[in-house]
RNA sequence: GUGGUCGUAGCUCAGCUGGUAGAGCGUCGGAUUGUGGUUCCGAAUGUCGCGGGUUCGAGUCCCGUCCUCCACCCCA
């Protein structure tokens, strides 16, 4: 036997099922992007791996996938350097492409490259697949697609209310009930500074942001092992509890971080972010959650993450404020923002709460059932009337037994088969048939073309 | 990277304390040479993940390896 066919860990193959769900999801968040006048970039799947490392921390660069040099790669590599077998030094000499880990390090690299054609605030979107050389586990793949929209070189809050207003009109068509949970970074140091802690910032937010996960007890504990005194902690604890609405979650925290110029800075920045809000009449709820981290360093404000309501999974969607995204390409001082839908994610929670609308656009519509080559001949010129008139046809390419057209028909949930053999050509008609109900009908061009349309 | 788990027909899986490989679904053919979705009859298909070991004999036991899935780290 031939070997048996796979594909790498953690890839996916898609049916054509799920490409017409899948298609749905992308279609419905690109309308939506479009319709807030973002335009549509592509980069490609390969970067230099000099645009990829140190963009992602130390555990980012192990999880980029390398790309060996073509030809001779180990032309340059002396004999010593290959017995050393240092792998990362090694890596760096026969690699010099990776494929991209994300798609908003492309963009930065995108905006630098072409600062010249692009006027600002550049709104862009992007729909393509990244790659991680993570292990693979549930609703985590090594290659997955994210949907990103930006709002580059604008300071501007009213971008963040954009992407708010986007993130509701997104799952609004796709009626999934959600709520919106926003923090700032700017207060995440606040409270750093607040507590005296203010070199483990990233520390605090990355054990913090785990606290519905592991419970406030174990977030106390890796906080104690990562160096944090019991004091410090101490101060902390009434932060992590706090109660109520919005508004008097931002009170008590503007009490306690009065003194912390950052933190006041980022509460303002939340008042006014829920003062557009509301004056755009947004609903989806939207909670002030400062157990919100996210992982990613380079957010610098506002910090969003959307959660599903009605189904049990992480979050759905995330994004935030960077300020100087672009600074390690050069260009100091540009500021955006952006989000992210989890496309995968999003299928899941679809699929769970069996929201796919039915779509039968696509599909076909009628088949032509044949029984001989010239039958086949006389389908062509009726097929192409009917593609003429944008009515998605099928010929059946070979004279097979009728039960076999037929059942290729059914399987494929073709609704309409034309049947053509001697006694339609003669009479210059076909036999038209409904799958569903079993009824059948000698009719013309004409009238075939008026029954599909109506 | 750490820990666990799985692998038998195209798919889902059964296969006892070791004794020559099984079912359902699907595929193909026929009942029905111009009528599908229902039914009935028949057929094909396997290096039992791979490599080694124990044994008269291994799908079954042992070791290694790869793969799958799950959890952790981290992340979407």
């Amino acid at each position: 036997m031939n070997q048996k066919p796979s594909i790498p860990k953690g890839t996916r193959d898609f049916s054509p099922e799920e490409m017409t769900k899948r298609n749905y999801i992308f279609d419905t968040i690109k309308s939506v992007f479009r319709l807030y006048g973002f335009q549509q970039i592509e980069t490609p799947a390969m970067e230099n791996l000099s645009t990829l490392l140190g963009k992602y921390g130390e555990e980012g660069d192990k999880l980029l996938f390398k790309v060996l040099n073509s030809g001779d790669f180990l032309s340059g590599i002396s004999d010593a350097e290959l017995l050393e077998r240092n792998a990362a030094r090694l890596s760096g000499k026969i690699c010099e492409k990776g494929l991209r880990y994300d798609l908003t390090v492309p963009f930065a690299r995108f905006v630098v490259q072409n600062r010249d054609k692009i006027s600002f605030p550049f709104k862009r979107y992007q729909i393509q697949p990244v790659w991680r050389a993570d292990r693979p586990q549930k609703g985590r793949y090594r290659e997955f697609y994210q949907c990103d929209a930006d709002i580059i070189g604008s300071n501007s809050l009213f971008n963040e209310l954009e992407l708010i207003q986007i993130i509701e009109e997104v799952f609004c068509r796709l009626k999934i009930n959600v709520c919106i949970k926003i923090n700032n970074r700017k207060i995440l140091s606040g409270i750093a500074e607040y507590i005296g802690e203010p070199e483990k910032l990233t520390d605090i937010t990355t054990a913090i942001d785990k606290i519905d996960k592991i419970g406030i007890e174990n977030v106390n504990e890796e906080l104690l092992s990562k160096g944090i005194n019991r004091e410090a902690l101490g101060k902390l604890q009434p932060l992590l509890q706090l109660k109520g609405s919005n508004q008097e979650k931002l009170a008590q925290l503007k009490a306690l971080l009065f003194e912390s110029a950052a933190g006041m800075k980022g509460i303002t920045e939340l008042e006014t972010i829920f003062d557009l809000c509301e004056k755009a009449n947004v609903c989806v709820p939207i909670e002030l959650d400062l157990t919100l981290a996210r992982g990613l360093n380079y957010y610098t404000g506002a910090i969003l993450e959307v959660k599903a309501l009605d189904v049990e999974i992480g979050s759905i969607s995330g994004g935030g404020r960077y300020d100087n995204l672009t600074g390690v390409f050069g260009w100091e001082g540009v500021s955006g923002v952006g989000v992210s839908f989890g496309a995968d994610r999003i299928y899941d929670v679809l699929y769970q709460l069996q929201l796919f609308p039915e779509i039968s656009a696509e599909q076909t519509k009628i088949l032509f059932v044949v029984f001989g080559e010239k039958e086949l001949k006389f389908s062509l010129q009726w097929a192409q009337a009917l593609r003429k008139e944008n009515i998605n046809t099928e010929i059946y390419a070979e004279p097979s037994k009728l039960k076999k057209q037929l059942g290729y028909a059914d399987n494929k949930k073709i609704p309409f088969v034309a049947i053509v053999g001697e006694n339609e050509m003669q009479e210059g008609k076909i036999t038209f048939k409904n799958m569903a109900t079993g009824e059948q009908q000698m009719i013309s061009l004409e009238e075939l073309i008026q029954r599909l349309k109506s």
